[in-house]
DNA sequence: TCGTTTACGATACGATCGTACTGTAAACGC
DNA sequence: GCGTTTACAGTACGATCGTATCGTAAACGA
C-alpha cells in the first residue's frame, strides 16, 4: 500500500530516531544503518527519503529548533502579563530536558565545520534572544538594557538546564536560583 | 633514537591535534587516521600512544578542562581583591576562544552516552562553581547566595562566550553585558 | 655485548560507513 | 486496464573505520 504515506511525517519520524539515538549513544552513534535500525525501518528506506545523510541531520536540527521554540511558545498563554511569561520561557527552558539540551549542544559542536548548522543556531538564538529581550522591556520598561538582560537570563536558565541534566542540581534550587534573578530586576533598576 | 622522547608530551600533541581536529571540521572527523595526519605521524604510531580510541578522547577532554582550568588560573594575580578577581575569571571565560567551547560542547554532547566524560564534565562544573561562588562570597558577604550567584554569572558568561563565537555579540558588548550583571551585585544586596 | 625495550612505519583485516543500484508490489492518473 | 509513480527491502561497492600484527632500528640494562 504505498502512495499512502506523509512523506515529511516520515522524514520527520526518522529524523527523530535520529536525534534519540544522538542523546542515548552519543553523536557519533547517528549513522544511516543504526538511524534505520532505531526507526524500524530498513536502510535503503532512509536513503529513500534523505539521498544524503547531511539532509538527514539537516531537518533533524531544525525539529530540535522548531521544538524548542514550540516548547518557549507553549509556556505562555494568552492573557499572561509580561513578567509572567517571560519566567513561563525562562523555566520551559530548564525545564527542556536531556534530549533536547544533549542535541543543542551536539549541533553547536558542529557549527565550526558546518555553515549551513551555523546559520540555524545562530538564528535560533538570535530569535530567542529578541523574543526574552522584548519580554525584558515590557516587563521592566525602557530604563533596563533589554537585549543584555535577556542574555544574562537565557545564559543562566541554559546553564541551570545543563546543571540539572549533569545531576549538579535539583530543580527547585534551579527555580530558585532563576527567581533570584528575575526579582532582582523587578526590585528596581538603580537607574 | 627511539626511547629518547617524551611519553606524556607526545600524547599530549596527539590528543590537540585531536581537538584542532574536532574544531576545524567537527566532532565526526576525528578519526585515528585523521589525527595522525593531523598531527604528522604514522597511523600506527598513534595506536602506540593510545592503544584504543577512547583513551585518546579521554585525554583530550581531560586536557581541555586542565586547559581552561588555567586560564582561569592565569586570569588572577596573587594580590587582586576578591571583585577583581571574580571579574576576571569571568572575562577569561568569555575570552576563552573557539577551540575551547566548541570541544567544550562537543563533549558536553556526549556525556550522556559515556559515563566517563559525565564524571569528567559534572566535577570540572561543580570545581567552576565552587570557585567562582567563593569569590561571590568573599566579593560580596555572607549575605548574597554565592552558588546561585555563581550559576548565573558562569552561565552568563558561557552564554556571551557562545554568542561571541557565532558572531552574534562583539567583545566590548559582553564585556558590558557581565559588568552590568557584576555592579547589579555590587550596588547592594536588598537583603 | 647481547637481549630487551621502545619508537616508529607499514600492512592487513573484518566491520561498518555512506551511497548506488537493483527488484517488487501497491496505489494512482489516464 | 495500464503505465507511471512511489514505498519499501535487499544487495553491492569502494572507502574508511578501529585495531591487530609484523618489521626495523636505535637506545637501554645486564
Amino acid at each position: 500500500m504505498p502512495k499512502r504515506v506523509d512523506h515529511d511525517a516520515r522524514r520527520e519520524e526518522i529524523a527523530r530516531a535520529a536525534l534519540r539515538l544522538c542523546v542515548r549513544e552519543g553523536p557519533e552513534a547517528v549513522t544511516v544503518g543504526r538511524v534505520a535500525v532505531e526507526a524500524s525501518i530498513s536502510k535503503g528506506l532512509v536513503q529513500h527519503y534523505f539521498p544524503a545523510k547531511e539532509e538527514l541531520l539537516r531537518l533533524a536540527a531544525t525539529m530540535r529548533r522548531h521544538d524548542i521554540e514550540s516548547a518557549f511558545a507553549a509556556a505562555v498563554r494568552p492573557g499572561d502579563p509580561p513578567r509572567t511569561a517571560l519566567r513561563q520561557v525562562l523555566l520551559a527552558l530548564v525545564d527542556l530536558g536531556a534530549e533536547q539540551i544533549l542535541t543543542g549542544h551536539a549541533f553547536l559542536a558542529s557549527t565550526a565545520a558546518n555553515p549551513q548548522l551555523h546559520r540555524l543556531y545562530r538564528e535560533g538564538l538570535s530569535a530567542a534572544t529578541a523574543a526574552v529581550a522584548r519580554l525584558v522591556a515590557e516587563s521592566y520598561g525602557p530604563a533596563v538594557a533589554a537585549e543584555a538582560e535577556a542574555r544574562i537570563l537565557l545564559g543562566a536558565a541554559g546553564a541551570l538546564a545543563d546543571a540539572l541534566m549533569l545531576g549538579e542540581t535539583d530543580r527547585d534550587t534551579a527555580v530558585a536560583t532563576l527567581d533570584l534573578q528575575l526579582n532582582r530586576l523587578a526590585a528596581d533598576p538603580a537607574s
